[in-house]
Parts: C-alpha cells; sequence; structure tokens
DNA sequence: TACCAGGATGCTA
DNA sequence: TAGCATCATGGT
C-alpha cells in the first residue's frame, strides 16, 4: 500500500467529472479504478489517500496516472488568487471562481490512449451512465479475463471478431467507428509514449485520422489520455455554460457557431494558456452536479 | 410522445 | 468550405 497526504486531491469528483467511465464508488465507501489490464482500490478520507498497490507499480503506473508530478495548487491560485480573493478571473466571473473552488481537487488523468480513443467514441450522442454501461459490455465480451474483472479490450480481440463482432453491444452507428478503428490502430496505431512527445495539433490530427474521431473526441483523448492540457473539448454542455455565462445574449443561441464558442474560449479563458483543460473539466463538472 | 445525449460522417450547394 | 440530414439507442 502507499499512503500519500495530498492537497488538490478529491477521488470521489474525479470520478464523477466525465473523464474517466472505469471508476466506481464501492459499498465500504472506498473507489475501484480500472484502467487497460489495470485495476487499483483506494480509500480517501481528507487529505489521506491509501493506494491499495506495490510500490513499484504505483510509481511506474498509478502515479502518473493520477498526474501527481503536476502542481495543481499553483493553477488554482492562478484562478482565485490568493485570499483576498485577487485572481486571474475576470471581475465578476463568479462562475469561473465558483467552478475552480468546486473542482480544485479534480486532477487531468492521463489515461491509456487506446482506451479513450474507444470509450470517447463511445461517448457520442450518449450519456454518461450509458457510456459506461457500453464500454462494460464491451469489456465483458472481448477484454481479457483476469479473474474477478474484464481488462480494457485489445484493438486485436475487437479486429478480429470481424465487423459483425461488436454487435448487440448498444453501440448503435458507432458499431463501424469502433471495428475500423480497431483495424486502422493494428495498422498504423503509436505507442502512447511516441503520442505524448508529439505537438498538440501533431496529436490532434493523428486521432482524427481515425473512422468516427472528429475534433471534439480528439480534443478529449488529448486531455485525458496524452497529457495535452490546453484541449479543450467543445462538447452541449461545454456550449450551454459558454452561452450563458459569457456571450451576454449577443446573438441568438441557434445561430451560434463552432467558431463563435471557440472565441468566447479565447476571450475568456484564453489567458490560461498552459492548463486551459483544467479549466474547461472545472466548469464542466461543476455544470453537471448543478444539472 | 417528443426530445436529448461529453458528435461524426457524407452529401449538397 | 459551410450547412444540413442522417446515423442507433437508452433515458427522461
Amino acid at each position: 500500500m502507499v499512503s500519500m497526504e495530498m492537497e488538490y486531491f478529491d477521488a470521489e469528483k474525479i470520478m464523477n467529472s466525465g473523464q474517466v467511465f472505469r471508476m466506481y464508488g464501492n459499498d465500504d465507501g472506498s473507489i475501484t479504478v480500472y484502467s487497460g489490464d489495470r485495476r487499483l482500490r483506494l480509500v480517501q478520507k481528507g487529505k489521506q489517500v491509501d493506494f491499495f498497490c506495490t510500490e513499484k507499480e504505483f510509481e511506474e503506473y498509478w502515479k502518473h496516472y493520477f498526474d501527481l508530478d503536476r502542481d495543481y495548487a499553483e493553477m488554482v491560485r492562478t484562478v482565485l488568487g490568493d485570499e483576498a480573493g485577487i485572481g486571474e478571473a475576470k471581475k465578476g466571473d463568479g462562475f469561473l471562481k465558483a467552478a475552480c473552488r468546486y473542482g480544485s481537487g479534480i486532477r487531468l488523468l492521463n489515461q491509456d490512449i487506446w482506451e479513450m480513443m474507444i470509450s470517447f467514441i463511445i461517448s457520442q450522442q450518449k450519456q454518461i451512465p450509458s457510456i459506461r454501461k457500453c464500454i462494460e459490455a464491451l469489456s465483458r465480451r472481448f477484454g481479457e479475463n483476469k479473474g474477478d474483472y474484464y481488462a480494457f479490450p485489445s484493438a486485436e480481440a475487437i479486429a478480429s471478431a470481424g465487423p459483425d463482432g461488436v454487435k448487440g453491444l448498444s453501440l448503435g452507428y458507432r458499431e463501424r467507428y469502433i471495428y475500423e478503428t480497431a483495424v486502422a490502430y493494428l495498422e498504423r496505431g503509436l505507442p502512447d509514449e511516441e503520442i505524448r512527445k508529439m505537438s498538440f495539433e501533431d496529436a490532434r490530427k493523428y486521432f482524427c485520422s481515425f473512422c468516427g474521431i472528429g475534433e471534439k473526441v480528439a480534443n478529449c483523448i488529448c486531455l485525458f489520455g496524452a497529457g495535452f492540457i490546453d484541449a479543450f473539448p467543445i462538447d452541449v454542455h461545454i456550449k450551454d455554460i459558454l452561452y450563458r455565462e459569457y456571450a451576454g445574449g449577443s446573438i441568438p443561441e441557434e445561430k451560434m457557431r463552432l467558431c463563435d464558442y471557440q472565441l468566447l474560449i479565447e476571450e475568456n479563458f484564453g489567458r490560461f494558456a498552459g492548463f486551459k483543460g483544467l479549466v474547461q473539466q472545472w466548469i464542466f463538472a461543476y455544470e453537471l452536479v448543478r444539472k
């Protein structure tokens, strides 16, 4: 077991932040997280966090997974400021400050990139509980049996089952995307470490070259798997927030285009270059609990 | 019943 | 290049 005292770490909020779909609360208050073919149980009481794994496994995988080497205190301070409240958030931006206070324990996870590709292909036009169910079902069918749980399926397992292999899992029109991406990943998929060394732009282009991955999904993979924490996925919730909190009613909502939302992001969050994606995650998670 | 969900694709003008 | 219809399925 590895025990740590941590500021800016809230396992429950990470679990419910919409970036991870295989993280579950247990009846005893502990939390279990699955990533690729690994599994970890952890217990958090206040700042005290116990990770139930060997020190070797923690150092090799979970420490980076939870992004523990990054200084989150500095990013929170930049937005909230000191105790006098003089932060970089625009004067009057109560929404951002409230979102930051709510989400300051959220970490941007460095998840398995292949798992992120398939998970966020599934995520399109689906609600989060439904995404979880689909990923569970996919893992049960194609994932390696690890005794009392299933690993996330490999590209080989999905591709070798053929185009009809993914039927019957409530995936709908995403079936073709998943199968074709699995086949393409076998042919030209790159190791995670190679992708993490790319520029943000190159990584986005690489992800968008797979069937079923567009700008939004590519940004999610970049942010939640590849460590590009300036990525800013724009989904329906983010559009709602941007229009309601920042557009000032200048344009009717149905006239808003993607470039209008991008402009709002630049105007209101551009000065947080270096961790814009964390700001995105704060406001997204805050919006989820307010609804 | 009608509408919506952490959207992407392919066709049309 | 931009705008639009279409794509399954489950949940509210």
